[in-house]
DNA sequence: CTAAATTTTTAGACTAGCCTAAAAATATTT
DNA sequence: AAATATTTTTAGGCTAGTCTAAAAATTTAG
């Protein structure tokens, strides 16, 4: 139905529009899918004409709801292929995402409902992200930074901020993965850097940019 | 490394190679990918100027070992995709193939070995077509058409001729798949048409067309 | 409120892959 | 051995998607 190219446009438009609002200007689609302002200002074009987003002259660009609804769609297929990834072949979750970012352009509906099953119908990718249903409703999560604990509280790695491969390697090598507890035992008033308890047993220290880019679920 | 498009040209060139012997034509070529002999000449003159074919004007072309290299390691992702799909999702025989056809060039070799693994190593796809391994070595085996059985033999069907969805579907409404044991009762001299028994239970009555597509590994 | 800086759009060009129509080469008949 | 038919190649053109450089619009600063 719609190209590689065309649907890679639209889930970057549709990730800006969470996090900045709704109008969204070239620059950052350029940024977003990796190329420049002049070729992002004719696929703008081309988007409008097949009513996939408003387009006006310097003003930028939104989503119409088929634009959001095929954004969605490739996001969730994104996030099916990087849970089969991760949990049925095995790969680390810092390796999963190239891989989905072709998978998730693979045409078939068929193919997204019966992966989904055979996956049990997992609600959160490897990265803690929640996977969109198949009617299109994504159930966000309340889940804060870890940077926002105070001392003597405690919570459970449930996502992460930063997703470059980098993060997420220095992640894994720390032990520092989805469904560990974390506890603050001190915080400190100069770097901002924690002590804290991983799992009841270890005691770790955590840099203010290791601890902003994790979210967890507060306990208690 | 290579597109969509090469990985189509160099399989279905492998392909007709292996059926027509070693020089294939302009014409053959266009029908297996789907298009015009003069699209056919320009892409052969890029596939011999990358070393991935010998091509001579008006003569034919032939795979170098670099193209058949990259030809077998399609078709392999291509038979393991189907397994996948076949084994693990529940898609029947008929299905696969159009999604194999996407999924066959997604880039990533930990993948295809990942999901080797993941399927159990298997040697042959939901059609009985021989898996290359990871060598690039393909076993092929000594199945028999089932239309040269005579009264009184009996086999194992073991794979098909035509891969079509028609026939395949075809098969499946018969309860015809894989495994299953086909003992010859008698066969027609008017229309070639066979009395057989399935599975030691069922009497069946089988067209010539059909017994003529069907390939078999014969019983003692 | 004008001037400078930044962002966005236009203009023109490129590649991959495809097409049609015509020309050239090869194969088949008579 | 011509004549005819078929196959293959060339020539020229199209679309999707990209780029650079220049022009136009908008935003920011003085
Ligand atoms: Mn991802
Ligand atoms: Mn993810
Ligand atoms: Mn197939
Ligand atoms: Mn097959």
């Amino acid at each position: 139905m719609y190209s590689t190219t065309e649907e890679n446009y639209l889930k970057t438009i549709y990730k800006l529009q969470i996090q900045l609002g709704t109008f969204i200007n070239t620059n950052a689609i350029a940024d977003g899918v990796n190329t420049k302002a002049a070729s992002v200002t004719d696929m703008m074009k081309k988007l409008s004409e097949k009513k996939l987003l408003s387009y006006e002259k310097y003003k930028g660009v939104q989503l119409t709801e088929k634009g959001k609804k095929v954004a969605i769609e490739t996001l969730r297929k994104h996030r099916l292929w990087e849970t089969f990834l991760h949990n049925q072949l095995g790969f680390t979750w810092d390796a999963v995402h190239d891989i989905a970012e072709q998978l998730e352009h693979i045409q078939s509906n068929e193919l997204v409902e019966k992966l989904d099953a055979f996956l049990g119908f997992p609600t959160h990718d490897p990265h803690g992200d929640p996977i969109p249903g198949r009617n299109g409703v994504i159930k966000e999560s309340n889940f804060i930074l870890l940077s926002v604990l105070q001392k003597g509280e405690k919570g459970i790695i449930s996502g992460v901020v930063n997703h470059s491969s980098l993060f997420l390697q220095h992640l894994e090598k720390n032990k520092l993965t989805l469904g560990k507890t974390i506890a603050i035992n001190e915080v400190s008033s100069f770097d901002l850097s924690v002590k804290a308890i991983l799992d009841g047993k270890e005691k770790i220290q955590l840099s203010n940019e290791v601890v902003k880019n994790i979210l967890i679920k507060k306990l208690i």
